[in-house]
DNA sequence: TTGCGGCGTAAAAATGTCGTAAAGATTCAG
DNA sequence: CTGAATCTTTACGACATTTTTACGCCGCAA
């Protein structure tokens, strides 16, 4: 899993919405809602989810002309939920563009078996877009856990690679002693600074040019630590 | 669609193989029919499906064991048809790969809409993944469940080779102990990582030159491991 | 100058992890 | 029932990482 998946909601009816909601984020997504037909159609443009569940008993529309509308911009898998189970209503929606549909009442294990189904096919496309992070000659690349410099590997050990992530994650930010301990070894650890002075020590004779005048991972006396791409 | 789908039809009882096959067919699809896993399994192989319709009751196995052992190596969309409408058996098929589940006795047009929802994520752009893997003197085809080294053929046991091929289903990628015991002995072993030091000992010395050393199965002590082709 | 606090580096000690062999346990075919 | 193959568990030395300890540096104020 590099980035949960973001899921959109489109549903009227509060109870089910919620029900909906809860079964999905226990599959480690973040999830928006909309209750009509219109806010649906925007939140899809503005969040661009990964998957979109959509009630097409929807009192300001028609569900089918949402997807065929959809279907011109956005391949984002759709998940039919409805009250209907007439054959021709599955139909319908399946060929306007839907991918799966789910008759009410349903239970919360097939909803989540069918979402992470459907969730399953957009790996391949999230491995590609990997994000790399450069300064200087070093390359980091979050997704493959793997730290380059001048082409060579870095082998960094577990806590040293997550004081990196951290501190690669705020770029131009001071990040406080407390922060970066609670961060890396929790919270337990808020007090004993000199662990990061030596991991501090470590990333820069492992990726600064010149570890004794670093250029990427700065000092703030004092405060804290600061990466400056 | 530039050139017809292949669709193959896994299913054991004449009667429904052929109502299957008639409606497919009528989708304008070239069928290819298996009576048994094991010719399941061979023709998926040989004919490179963009979809398969299989049929869970077969009498020669189980019919979530394909599943996993296709998703070593292909992503083409599974259609279950199953005459068991139990929660669980749903949930086990999605969750094994299948993209779709349909319970008997269903209708021709929902099958047929089902069929094109599927077919329909098929992109005429992207190549499916060449089945066959090389790094160093090996071979791997997970198409035929054949590993050689130099020619020679060598023998894998079952864990083993699952294992190597989720560790060269994400070339350069570190897995997690985690991810890999849940992929390989399931969610309850999660915690148990002795496991994957036995079974990796065991992949190195079957296919690295010099398993004290290790090119391509690389160990990143406290995370994972990693396969570097 | 001296003393002090925060910092950086090196290296020892403690802890944890890994790799391997080999001994039970299990499964399955004949 | 027996034997072969495989899976699970145990044990232990080797190695890697983390934690701890030690010491020198620099800037600053008395």
């Amino acid at each position: 899993m590099t980035t949960p998946a973001r899921v959109l909601i489109i549903e009227d009816e509060k109870q089910i919405r919620r029900f909906v909601r809860v079964a999905v984020e226990e599959e480690g997504c973040q999830v928006t809602e909309a209750e009509t037909m219109a806010q649906g159609l925007v939140q899809a443009g503005v969040r661009q989810p990964d998957l979109l569940i959509l009630d097409l008993g929807l009192p300001d529309g028609n569900g089918i002309d949402l997807i065929h509308n959809l279907r011109g911009w956005s391949d984002v898998p759709i998940l039919i939920l409805s009250a209907r189970s007439r054959e021709n209503d599955k139909i319908d929606a399946l060929d306007a563009g839907a991918d799966d549909y789910l008759i009410k009442p349903f239970s919360v294990g097939e909803l989540r078996a069918r979402v992470r189904a459907l969730l399953r096919r957009r790996s391949p496309t999230s491995e590609s877009a990997s994000p790399v992070i450069e300064f200087g000659r070093v390359v980091v690349d979050l997704s493959r856990r793997l730290v380059t410099r001048e082409g060579e590997t870095m082998h960094l050990t577990p806590i040293e690679y997550r004081l990196l992530s951290v501190l690669v994650g705020h770029p131009g930010k001071v990040l406080t002693q407390r922060n970066l301990l609670r961060e890396i070894w929790g919270p337990s650890y808020s007090e004993s600074s000199h662990y990061l002075r030596v991991y501090v020590s470590h990333l820069r004779q492992k990726l600064e040019d010149d570890p004794t005048q670093p250029e990427y991972f700065l000092t703030e006396t004092g405060v804290g630590y600061r990466f400056q791409p």
